[in-house]
DNA sequence: ATTATTATTGAATTTGGATTCAATATCAAT
DNA sequence: ATTGATATTGAATCCAAATTCAATAATAAT
């Protein structure tokens, strides 16, 4: 389970190749839909793809190659709309983590299998676990680091913080991977749009992080939340 | 992969084979917390038990046997102390968190290869994944059951309690994950016990729940989450 | 002490699948 | 049309690891 990084997977040279191997590379991302990693065959993708099975060494030095640029791929997306959500975030701490959330939803919406694929392959794959967690933790601290305007009467230090960023980035971690990955029935039967589900996420984080309900005006689907409280 | 459950794994019909078959369990624990359940190998099991090759499938009918047979045990285990959470669980809100977290904690460090494990082989074992995940779900719904008293005017139907739960849920098994089975840098620099560790979880927890701090004097490590307010 | 049963060994076999590769087809250039 | 490069095929090979099993050792029963 050496970890190639980039490493030597040949590339194609002619648009006709170039299909064949985006090909292959679908096939895979579809069929992590239905199975897990451990599952995959080299087989099933090339017979998903419509080739022989001696073309996928042709193209990829290996199904790590394939999983690792898969999940490289998306990395790099999450890391783009990342961007893209520091300018939308100049609005209100409700609004920046609902168009947070808003992102995670669609994310997991669009690709399940991606996003479990990733929980596996970590386990499997030290260089890839190192770059996923890296790129998680940095987010984290993203968050982190903005506490001290926050709350500038905290008394947490640097870790504990930390902690409880941790802590509430578990909200929306869960209830993700219960309804897309799990495909849960309590959590499909709610039957809420990508919005309003992201609207809930965020709806919860607040309570989380400020000990209080968001102000009513801002929510347009979850304002039943602020029923709950003593 | 198939399934199968209990099965007819042999059993030992000495004390000295009795011996052995534990041997080989206690090795593949011991083993689940340096590898993931995909890196393990039967020949490794067997030299870490100091006993021939051969003699693992005299005993059990395969890896999958075993390991669903410790994962088996530990579910057991957690159903057991759920029980006895109930009496612990006669005080307030808090001290019912707190004691339900110290059990966590007590997992996750006792034994972070068999969480983690608990993850992987639920991919790929569907029978084990609708048990674990159906005693997951039970202890949620217990959970969701109390919250027409706790929230007597809550306008939450049954799913969207389920929805809450589920997130609150995340908050402690994010935390327990990174801290025990990543064993993230930051997590560890904060050097809590494992009693500590409790008390912040259901702290965290509690604000979700409630939208409010825990009360001050129930708090015997974690009072500076209260300073976390706006 | 002999016999039957269970435990243990490790080399031989089987298995599931990745990987290679020689042969053939397609394509672009001249 | 010929040539050289790239693309594609699928059967043959390889490989790591699980699994079997005949032989041997230990133990219990008589």
């Amino acid at each position: 389970m050496m970890p190639l990084s980039d490493n030597t997977s040949p590339a194609p040279k002619r648009p006709k190749g170039e299909l064949a191997r985006e090909r292959l590379k679908s096939a895979a991302i579809a069929l992590l839909d239905r199975v897990g990693y451990h599952q995959l065959r080299v087989k099933d993708i090339t017979a998903e793809a419509g080739v022989a099975a001696g073309l996928f060494h042709h193209y990829y030095n290996g199904l790590d190659a394939l999983i690792d640029e898969i999940l490289e791929d998306h990395l790099a997306a999450f890391e783009a709309t990342e961007q893209i959500e520091r300018d939308v975030s100049k609005g209100d701490w409700f609004s920046r983590l609902r168009s947070h959330y808003r992102v995670a939803v669609q994310a997991h919406a669009a690709h399940p299998g991606i996003m479990r694929c990733i929980d596996q392959f970590c386990v499997d794959d030290p260089a890839f676990r190192a770059r996923w967690q890296a790129s998680y933790n940095r987010r984290l601290k993203l968050l982190a680091a903005v506490f001290p305007y926050v709350f500038p009467n905290s008394d947490l230090n640097e870790h504990e913080v930390n902690l409880v960023v941790h802590a509430l980035s578990g909200i929306g971690q869960e209830v993700l991977r219960t309804r897309y990955i799990e495909r849960n029935a309590d959590l499909l039967a709610l039957g809420l749009s990508e919005d309003e589900l992201a609207e809930w996420l965020a709806a919860l984080f607040y309570r989380g992080l400020f000990a209080c309900n968001p102000p009513r005006r801002v929510l347009n689907h979850a304002d039943r939340i602020l029923s709950l409280k003593r």
